[in-house]
DNA sequence: CATGAATGAGAGTTCATTCAT
DNA sequence: GATGAATGAACTCTCATTCAT
């Protein structure tokens, strides 16, 4: 799916311009669909925002959704290493949640156009659709918790309802965060953290016997 | 694009209750987004799921998008009520968490086809629209937060955040119930409730000295 | 197939411009078919030859090749009834076949823009769709011939390759017909005739044993 | 559109004489517009079933009715030394016909790609384009209706009345060859021949008073 | 000469919206 | 109000052709 241009094999001007105008084409529809939101973007718009002819963006994208999906890929892409070398060094389970959430929460202060449509005064639809790469990025925090729950660091709940859980609340905490101003992502990060070390404690025994056994 | 089910339309030409074109506009739409999602259907798409002309839309709505809201503010106006009443007759924090939950979740269940677009196969973007109706609901969830702490029922934590936090644990949470067929609506308030029991007691004070200060 | 509208209900000024518009349509499209050729006519051209909005079009036919075959049907439905009369009429085989190119090469003398693409000086490529109302026509030629060898009328011959001829020659001597001056219906007649009167009493007998038997 | 069978291509890269792209593309393109039909096959069509990239096309062609007409030259290029070479031998007009058809019908019946869009089953527009070559061979058959003519051998009809006629019977019954199994190109020949023997007798005087006057 | 990505005109088509009936 | 065909702006996408490599 995510075909990335393999850049170990820098061959000519031609490849590398290849590479380049793909790029050029995910960095504008970034910008775009921030600015326009997923529904009203057109291809028109993406190529507009962009040097290159209107023909050119056949030659790498099928479609609207394809960027996107190319996008969202990048993106997890770009997140799951840290998110991943966070919950390594983690030793316990609380490093495993503040690693989780700090990471994301700079992810996001930082890099902030990836977070489409978070316009202060337009009300623009949100849109997300979940790419292979970013539900291999939610599958591994799963795994992750299920593997804290057998080293017994977590008590045995439902690693499904734990990870979404998780996920809710960080991308709601996230859209709070860049919507105020004054929620640094240090408060964030402390917030979730402090709701998921206490909670956690309380959970009721897993509920479903155990993922497609 | 444009295959709707038929499903002998919605509604009768003028049998039935005169006044209720609008509804049954509404009630097409709920069906044809909850099929195709938001983003591939077209107004066109909705008045053919009805027996009325195309320009009798145009009599009760300006557009998708408009009716898209109509549909988000029935379902909050169908909800809200029931949170409010949980959460009146709630005599402590816990109930009403646990209020809250229950009655979303059993809401969830029960009325899917609001839900849209979490069909098991396709894989269809997730739109999300905060029309005020639905904002005013998360206002409301708020502001009875913010009395919560003012009572002293709850820690002075930021009731922003934790409203958000709620609502992404609601959303998620309700996603996987409706997507694995092993949770039930009582497995997952309880999930819920256990994990913002222990949770809420351990919130970091407020990190913000007040809305719009 | 071919959905000529119904003229004997006419019911308000609605189906009115609607029969009227798809007439137009046609009618542009003979013009600019005979004009450009098949080939080289878009869509746009033929409503560009119309008053019609581009979008009408398509509340009409659905592509180019649809108006087409409409054309060729309507031509067909105007020609065979003239055809059928002739050999109704006919009492021996000679009128029949008299009566058969006459007929034809009077309507296309009369009717030429039905002909496409006959221009002098550019070389325009001839294009032949059979739509199911051609081939009817010709089915009718060809059971007509049957019928003459049953009646002991025609030689046992081979029908379809005699109904073959008759509209190989029928067509290549109208062509000549038109981008010569000096070739009337009358001579084009004449030759056709002789040429078949002569020439099937000669015919070698069957040469299948019977069509799809 | 678009789907031509790969056929693993028809001919190698760089491998086999040098100056055979020329020949590639129009082997390639004899196959495609056979499958396709000319109206809906595009260069890209062409190219994709050779090895050859696009740009390479246009070293040899300037668009798909150029190699169209080379198509059409190269098969008269190949049929017309047959006709000649028949009629030349011919010792009298019986053997003139007889040769003329039965070599044409038996090059249709052994090469038969060329005959494009004889599909049986697909309905597909025939499209014909008289090339100058083409136009020559019609040519040379007309001058030797003349000459037979003025031989005495033939009556003094029209010669291009009798010329599009054998055209028109040759393609006619070829087609009903191609698309019936049960006939041989014997027995269109032998159909064809008959039909012109006998009728040619009767044929009416010359109707035009010489070619261009 | 071969290559194949870039180009951009323009074809086909959709669809929100209008408006005469 | 209800109707549904007409409208035409605007979009998606193709494809012949060019041109740097």
């Amino acid at each position: 799916m995510s075909n990335v241009p393999d850049l170990t094999k820098i061959r000519g001007k031609r490849e590398e311009t290849k590479a380049s105008n793909r790029q050029a084409i995910i960095d504008a529809a970034r910008i775009v669909f921030a600015d326009l939101g997923y529904g009203a973007t057109t291809v028109r718009d993406i190529i507009r925002a962009t040097n290159l002819a209107s023909g050119t963006f056949y030659n790498y994208f099928k479609s609207k959704e394809e960027v996107f999906q190319a996008l969202q890929d990048e993106t997890a892409l770009r997140v799951r290493p840290r998110l991943r070398a966070e919950r390594i060094r983690a030793r316990n389970f609380e490093e495993f949640i503040v690693g989780t959430f700090r990471s994301y929460f700079d992810f996001v202060k930082n890099d902030q156009t990836t977070f489409i449509a978070v316009r202060r005064h337009r009300e623009i639809p949100r849109v997300r659709i979940d790419t292979p790469e970013v539900i291999a990025g939610f599958e591994e925090l799963r795994v992750d918790i299920e593997n804290a729950i057998e080293n017994g660091v977590l008590p045995p709940a439902d690693a499904d309802l734990l990870m979404a859980s998780m996920v809710g609340v960080a991308f709601e905490v996230a859209h709070q965060m860049l919507t105020r101003d004054d929620v640094t992502a240090d408060d964030a990060a402390r917030f979730a953290t402090a709701l998921f070390l206490g909670g956690v404690q309380a959970l009721p025994r897993k509920a479903k016997p155990g993922k497609k056994k």
